[in-house]
DNA sequence: CTATAACTCCGACTGTCAATCGGTATTTCA
DNA sequence: TGAAATACCGATTGACAGTCGGAGTTATAG
């Protein structure tokens, strides 16, 4: 029995979501046109991939004329957060300290601007909760 | 071609780590009493799974008499910032602030004291660099 | 109104990888 | 030295992404 509710993405899927993230809704034929071409691929590949996204709540669509439109339902933050959710589960098992000490390792990491970034993002969420 | 360098674990291989993280080095058959054997799973998957992670440089093994005794060779964070430096990779492509909100997010999510101690991190983390 | 072009959807096949375990080789120790 | 314990190899299964062909459906031109 192997039962992975992971959410696992594979390569092709990622490249789609990575575009839509920074483009505005396209379909399957113009998709194909911006990285299924390079890749020798054919429509229909990207087609499926698209449906796949689709199926898993990450994309969303709307017919036009007789195409689908597909856009992206969940940003970069948010997936990323799901992603590192399912990760502290699974590795950290609820322990929290580990789970910041990775972020302590990684922001360490940062340059000055990056840093100053988390700091904003840090204030506006602490100012946020204190409002609520 | 699926080239997926990326990590990736198994539930057995995570309770396998898990299990190390918080005991001492062990030999396949104490591990498959404590992990097995509730999972009606034989030795020998076990054993598998352990030969699995000493290959992928996540366990380190000594022989004891006639059997390896396994040992984590890295720790929870070590796992977790490998993790999501992939997460990063591929989700993110090198765009920091989508990955700093999501740690936000959820260090906001973990406790009051949480997202001000990531705060003060940083802080003692810039002041270093000016004093350097 | 119909034929054709475009698009969707389903199913099949492949490759990868974790899980699983049997069988054989090897090692230890009585 | 032989029996018991252990390691190692290989085969099989199941899940899932990638890949694409073909059948079915819809839209638009003529």
């Amino acid at each position: 029995m192997l039962t992975h509710s992971t959410l696992r993405l594979g390569q092709l899927e990622l490249a789609v979501l990575n575009y839509l993230w920074s483009h505005e809704a396209c379909d399957a034929k113009s998709l194909h046109l911006v990285i299924g071409a390079e890749r020798g691929i054919s429509v229909n590949t990207i087609q499926s991939t698209l449906e796949r996204l689709f199926k898993k709540d990450l994309l969303s669509r709307t017919k036009v004329s007789h195409a689908y439109r597909y856009k992206a339902e969940v940003d970069r933050t948010q997936l990323l957060t799901r992603r590192i959710d399912d990760l502290t589960s699974e590795i950290a098992e609820g322990q929290t300290n580990s789970v910041l000490a990775a972020f302590v390792e990684i922001t360490a990491r940062l340059d000055d601007s990056s840093l100053a970034q988390l700091e904003q993002l840090i204030a506006q969420r602490k100012n946020k909760d204190e409002i609520t």
